[in-house]
DNA sequence: ATCCTCACGGTTGTATGCAATCGTCCGTGA
DNA sequence: TCACGGACGATTGCATACAACCGTGAGGAT
């Protein structure tokens, strides 16, 4: 793997884990300095991750971390439920019963730790991707992949209530089971209904900070 | 403008005007030469333009103009479709009327070549960028100028025929008159059957090619 | 006091050179 | 004749240096 990589990975994480915050300027130096290396591929990796949509950059501007308003998430919701369900379509219709099931297995367990661990963020965007992998699709994952880096940081403060964490588990459990029954319409359905309380749910706390100040 | 961005601006028409058709080497080198440019600017722009679907890339392999094959296409036009009614809501929601007077001025007329001229895929690009555009939303367009980036090099055999031409101007005043009346259900069933004919066709001369070889 | 000008520092854009790696081709052996 | 191995060439990955540009702040004019 090149260090272009690697940086960008590096740099990924930390602004979905929300060590780089929104609104964070970066330069290529300073990245450059700070894990020794020269800027060109900091520089690579600062326009991979700008066009993953997690930064904002402009020609002979700063680099910052991007941001996503009310407005915008709307549109992104929309674009991943209409996604996730044509992925739904594909899995029912080519009927992958192994993956499907080995997805079952992964989540048959509810998640070990309810104490409000910002992680499961990642547990819930590792089932979608897992889904949206499953659907056999070389286009679709990618998509979603993209829609989720814009909307994650949004969803760090979807899972600090327990009790949604566990409805979070059983949504996915029930969307897999409908799948197993090749119930393309209940499984989609039912991945609409999860995937739009998410929405409310985020929108709702978001429209209240945004509200604040 | 940066010569990164230029580069990758003739770079895009030159493939999707297929004058590097599908499956072309591409060398860093080769490019800076003929810009009279160094390899830096230009490997940045094939950076961006592999990102924009338009090109592979491996890391220490070579790059080379991308194709599309059956299976892609699929899911290419299923999601173009899902993406595109989601534009038609969002005029219609909004009732950006103005734009819409816009968009059907130009298309007013008749296009006035109607000799097999594959500019005027371009044309019809045209049409549906602009409608995306006029939908107002940040996130839509471009989604769909990735995928059209993608199919564009199939549709081009897609106007060679002067009757087609018509018929797709046809359809595209139809739709647009729909949404001139608000009428969101009859301009998304007007634009699902425009894309799916698309489709169709593109569909029909690809798998003839592919059964040749 | 406010606005404008201009120069400076900092950041990105581009050029060049070297290192690392991969594909290819030739030669050798079975 | 075919398979395998190694060396060469070509190409990308990375480092460094310089050029161009932009925002910012100080200083002066109004």
């Amino acid at each position: 793997m090149t260090r272009t990589q690697q940086v960008a990975d590096e740099i990924r994480l930390e602004i979905l884990r929300n060590v780089l915050p929104p609104g964070t300027r970066i330069t290529e130096e300073g990245l450059a300095e700070r894990y020794g290396l020269s800027r060109t591929p900091v520089r690579e990796a600062l326009r991979l991750l700008a066009r993953e949509s997690l930064l904002i950059h402009a020609p002979r501007a700063y680099y910052e971390v991007s941001s996503v308003n009310l407005d915008e998430m709307d549109d992104l919701y929309t674009m991943r439920v209409a996604l996730e369900e044509r992925v739904v379509e594909r899995i029912v219709r080519s009927g992958a019963a192994i993956d499907l099931g080995q997805l079952l297995a992964f989540w048959s367990s509810p998640p070990a730790s309810t104490d409000g661990d910002v992680h499961l963020v990642f547990a819930d965007e590792l089932f979608h991707e897992s889904l949206a992998a499953a659907s056999g699709s070389t286009v679709l994952p990618p998509m979603l992949r993209n829609l989720n880096n814009r909307l994650h940081a949004l969803r760090m403060r979807d899972f600090i209530d327990p009790a949604r964490v566990l409805r979070t588990y059983e949504q996915h459990t029930a969307i897999l089971q409908a799948l197993l029954k090749s119930d393309g319409r209940l499984a989609a359905s039912l991945l609409r209904a999860h995937i739009w309380q998410s929405y409310d749910f985020v929108c709702a706390s978001l429209s209240a900070v945004e509200a604040q100040p």
